[in-house]
DNA sequence: AATCCGACACGCT
DNA sequence: AGCGTGTCGGATT
């Protein structure tokens, strides 16, 4: 068949929807050249006609053509409403588990595509019987018979809001440069947001708003008079001129609160107003106008946007499976009844007289109680609760409401299926409850439910609730989730599953935001359940844990910055899971938003035995409280006393002694002081993370030791003035006493680094916190800044086993990290880290000078030292000279400045980051030296060499308590 | 007096 | 102006 016969057959066909629907469509498929349902899925199951109708009931299907992932296809009769039709379609999507794609057809004239991707603007394509010459027109059919993906709009409808709402910002500023309240500018735009919505959603007269918007354009003077008018009519309902307007309400319309306007800012309002905005994604509106807030602000109001993927990934395990699987099991069982009444009703019509009526009887009761289950269920979703309580602009509660939307659609359509009778849809906007203590982040939230919960209506085929349009949502609340007016702790509501991303601040920074009153009143309520040093995300964790031991809650799932994984933070999970089984964790995912540079870890608690633990997507046997799963708890790793106080604290100065290499060098050759001493007595290089992983800075330090009286210190003239200069003021404000006592000597003093270096020739030292886990050895003479940890040993063994694979891996599970960096924290790595026998920290060095195993780890030690030293100062680019006095490591200088953008590149980080070979080599020829040290094979998987640590740490540890 | 942290902070390209 | 990657000193214990 050809596109003209085609036409010419069907064009103005006046051939019933039934009787026709199925031979056009097959009519299209050979003009398509696309195979027919019966020749790709003889079982109709993903591809065939009057998909999902059910022999019990005989009934239609949920769409007359349905092909799995591609469309669902509904005709009507030539001339009746496509607009019908698309909505019965919309209706069923959720039965066909919303292909991509849903098509309608009215035989003889048109047939119209609408794109149906939840995450993309939705797109119409109009395809005219009359045109279907036209091989574009062809093309798009084609599509959606084969690759519906190439139909997908391009456009997001998080790029949408972007595009529409990112104008707003420019408007925000201009109205807050004129002195307006940055709360009120922002309640304003948002009713102007939500009137071009409505305009777009038709809840508004047709172009209502955007005609207000291009009158007032001509006489900017008259705006405030007609936003007024219009709002006012929106607020109890009204009439704007001869038009009639919905009643609003829900508080965004509770006042007429309106700014003049410029002429400028009405063009920003009218270039907005023009777009379409019934596809707006309200979780991005909160970023949105965040951003035109007063930049300033923007930290304090906590109202952070999550995407909708990390939502959904605690949205999915605390909401929808729970309630998927109590849907499942009570369709089980209607399924059941419905059968035995089938049964018990064809029995009535064989038997005959009295056994006929009381198995009819019986059948009646069956379809009763399958009634009832539904109706159960159905309650059970009306009665479901979900409470945010850090709701922000209402993220959460919107995808919420939308699932549970989905979950009650979902159990209506196919019971319907099953031959019961369907009912309007009852869940709304009330099933969610919010407490959010910045009020205008409260009034976006109630904004975006309603949003969400009108798109869902509409995309589904419903008519909006129009008695008001919004309702006052007072569970959604404005106060502090927390602290309780008189000071105590705040109540949470009852709900069935609690939801958020609770606000990220770390313990340290909370006086400084929160201010000391605050601070001190949620630790002091949360005196004996948390420790004082938890971030504040923790009491969040500690309060649903607490609703959930007393049955306020069944479910829990929050987002967390990954550092809920370890130090005290670790705490609030370990108290959780004693109340109850952390069913699902991310451990560390990234975290897409601007400005805030984390990575997060997501947990969700159940009540009961949760029978599979997911972690990171996988089902794992276990759930460690640091969010790791392979079976071995780290967690219980104990410290061991042959690794007490070697490992320390580079120096903290706290203030600025450090001065440049010039400054320094200029001090060096200055007389000696009226005490005799020169200033190298008191001056040092300084080394801090970075000149390691990176080029050595050529930093000094002024440091005048542990314990130098300030009439001592003050002899050595020059550097003293300098610390008086730029230290000593600063220091006299500190709030620790000892710091503003001592103001001229550093701020952390480490006696044990101090007393120790002189008997040793070097230390060892590593990066706090880098990106590679690095050691390297620091000559003498250096001071080790705060930034470093540093191992108070000198000997190749010792660095060799801290630098082979089996501490690095050790180091990396046992520490912490900033974002993926990891961290090394000396009490959870070093101290619990199992040395090899004999080889420990405790004992001298010259004790295994003739262990062979000692031998060849500092051999392979020295050996990857020499290469690395080499590789970054290559003899042929550098010159070594002496310092201007003794007693201090050469300079390295570049020998040109070719040279010197050459060494620019050679820093450990690089290297690490490019792993050349010759490092590769030396690095396992260490490691195989170390697992000979162990008694262990070198192939060890890393799952295994934890685990042979972890058995070594336990079982010397053990040995140690008779100690 | 020692520890760990950063809804970060800052230098580099 | 974004990317790559570690400062610095406060506050807690």
């Amino acid at each position: 068949m050809t596109p003209h016969e085609f036409i010419k057959k069907w064009s103005n066909s006046k051939l019933k929807e039934r009787s026709a629907a199925q031979e056009h469509f097959l009519d299209l498929c050979r003009i398509l050249n696309e195979p027919t349902p019966a020749e790709v899925d003889p079982s109709g199951e993903s591809y065939g006609f009057e998909v999902g109708a059910t022999t019990t009931t005989g009934g239609r299907g949920f769409a007359d053509v349905f092909k799995r992932d591609h469309f669902g296809w509904e005709y009507k009769g030539t001339h009746s409403n496509l607009d019908a039709a698309f909505a019965q379609l919309q209706r069923y999507a959720v039965a066909l588990d919303n292909p991509p794609l849903l098509i309608v057809s009215d035989i003889g004239t048109t047939i119209r595509i609408h794109t149906n991707w939840t995450n993309s603007v939705s797109k119409k394509y109009v395809i005219p019987i009359v045109d279907l010459e036209d091989a574009e027109k062809r093309q798009w059919l084609k599509w959606a018979f084969s690759e519906p993906d190439l139909l997908r709009p391009k456009k997001t409808r998080q790029e949408l809001t972007e595009e529409v709402a990112g104008e707003f910002a420019e408007l925000a500023k201009s109205l807050r440069s004129r002195g307006h309240k940055p709360e009120e500018v922002a309640h304003f735009i948002n009713r102007l947001v939500f009137c071009m919505f409505a305009e777009d959603v038709k809840l508004l007269p047709e172009r209502m708003f955007t005609k207000m918007i291009e009158r007032a354009l001509d006489d900017p003077a008259e705006f405030e008079a007609f936003a007024r008018t219009l709002f006012l009519a929106m607020k109890d309902g009204g009439r704007v001129g001869f038009e009639k307007v919905a009643w609003f309400n829900g508080g965004l319309f509770n006042d007429d609160l309106v700014f003049a306007l410029t002429k400028d800012e009405l063009k920003i309002i009218h270039r907005a107003a023009v777009q379409y905005w019934g596809d707006i994604d309200p979780s991005i509106l909160g970023t949105l106008f965040e951003r035109g807030l007063d930049p300033d602000k923007r930290s304090q109001l906590g109202a952070h946007y999550t995407d909708r993927d990390k939502i959904m990934m605690i949205i999915n395990p605390v909401i929808v499976e729970p309630l998927t699987e109590e849907w499942e099991a009570a369709k089980g069982e209607i399924v059941g009844l419905l059968l035995k009444a089938e049964e018990a009703e064809m029995n009535a019509k064989a038997a005959g007289g009295r056994a006929s009526s009381s198995r009819r009887g019986r059948a009646t009761t069956a379809r009763n109680e399958a009634q009832a289950v539904l109706d159960r269920y159905l309650q059970r979703l009306a009665d479901y609760r979900v409470l945010d309580p850090a709701c922000g602009s209402g993220n959460f509660l919107y995808l919420a409401l939308r699932a549970l939307k989905d979950l009650e659609h979902r159990a209506q359509v196919e019971a319907e299926a099953l031959g019961l009778p369907r009912r309007f849809p009852s869940i709304g906007p009330e099933v969610v409850k919010g407490i959010e203590i910045n009020p205008y982040a409260a009034e976006l939230a109630r904004v975006s439910v309603w949003v969400g919960e009108i798109q869902w209506m509409l995309k589904n085929g419903f008519a909006a609730s129009m008695e008001p349009v919004l309702k006052p949502l007072e569970t959604i609340e404005c106060r502090d989730a927390l602290i309780g007016p008189d000071g105590s702790e705040a109540e949470w509501p009852k709900a069935d599953a609690i939801v958020g991303n609770p606000p990220f601040l770390g313990d340290r920074l909370m006086v400084g935001r929160l201010g000391e009153d605050e601070s001190e009143a949620i630790r002091t309520v949360f005196a004996g359940r948390l420790p004082r040093s938890s971030d504040l995300v923790c009491y969040w964790f500690e309060k649903a844990s607490a609703a959930l031991g007393a049955h306020r809650t069944d479910r829990f799932g929050f987002v967390a910055t990954n550092s809920i994984r370890g130090g005290s933070n670790r705490k609030s999970i370990e108290k959780a899971m004693s109340i109850c089984p952390l069913a699902t964790a991310w451990s560390d995912e990234e975290w897409m938003v601007d400005g805030a540079a984390v990575r997060v870890s997501l947990l969700c608690f159940a009540r009961g035995n949760a029978p599979i633990l997911l972690l990171n997507g996988r089902a794992v046997a276990v759930i460690n409280a640091d969010l790791t799963g392979d079976g071995i708890d780290l967690t219980k790793a104990l410290k061991l006393s042959s690794n007490r106080g070697v490992c320390v604290h580079g120096s903290k100065k706290i203030g600025s002694f450090d001065i440049d290499g010039e400054e320094a060098r200029h001090l060096l050759q200055s007389p000696v002081n009226p005490n005799g001493r020169p200033n190298s007595d008191v001056l040092a290089p300084l080394w801090n993370g970075a000149d390691i992983v990176r080029r050595p800075g050529d930093r000094w330090i002024i440091d005048f030791g542990m314990e130098m009286k300030e009439a001592d210190a003050a002899v050595f003239e020059r550097p003293f003035a300098l610390v008086v200069d730029r230290v000593k003021p600063d220091r006299l404000t500190n709030r620790n006493p000892v710091l503003v006592e001592n103001w001229w000597l550093h701020g952390g003093p480490r006696p044990a680094m101090r007393n120790t270096l002189p008997f040793l020739t070097r230390s060892i030292a590593t990066p706090a916190l880098a990106k590679h886990r690095l050691f390297v050895f620091v000559p003498k003479p250096v001071l080790a800044d705060s930034q470093l940890m540093v191992v108070l040993r000198d000997d190749d063994t010792t660095f060799g086993i801290l630098h082979s694979w089996f501490h690095e891996i050790w180091s990396l599970r046992m520490g912490t990290s900033l974002e993926d960096r990891p961290r090394y924290t000396p009490t959870t790595t070093f101290e619990t880290f199992p040395f090899p026998e004999s080889l420990t920290p405790d004992v001298p060095t010259a004790a295994y000078a003739d262990n062979p195993h000692a031998i060849a780890i500092a051999a392979a030690a020295a050996r990857l030292n020499e290469l690395r030293e080499n590789w970054l100062n290559p003899p042929d680019l550098v010159r070594r000279e002496p310092e201007v006095v003794p007693g201090f490591p050469d300079r390295v200088l570049p020998v040109d400045d070719k040279a010197a953008a050459i060494l620019k590149k050679r820093t450990l980080t690089n290297l690490y980051n490019d792993r050349p070979a010759w490092l590769d080599n030396v690095h396992k020829a260490l490691d195989a030296a170390v697992a000979a040290a162990y008694g262990w094979p070198a192939d060890l998987s890393d799952d295994e060499i934890l685990a042979r640590l972890f058995a070594l740490n336990q079982e010397r540890a053990a040995a140690q308590k008779g100690d």
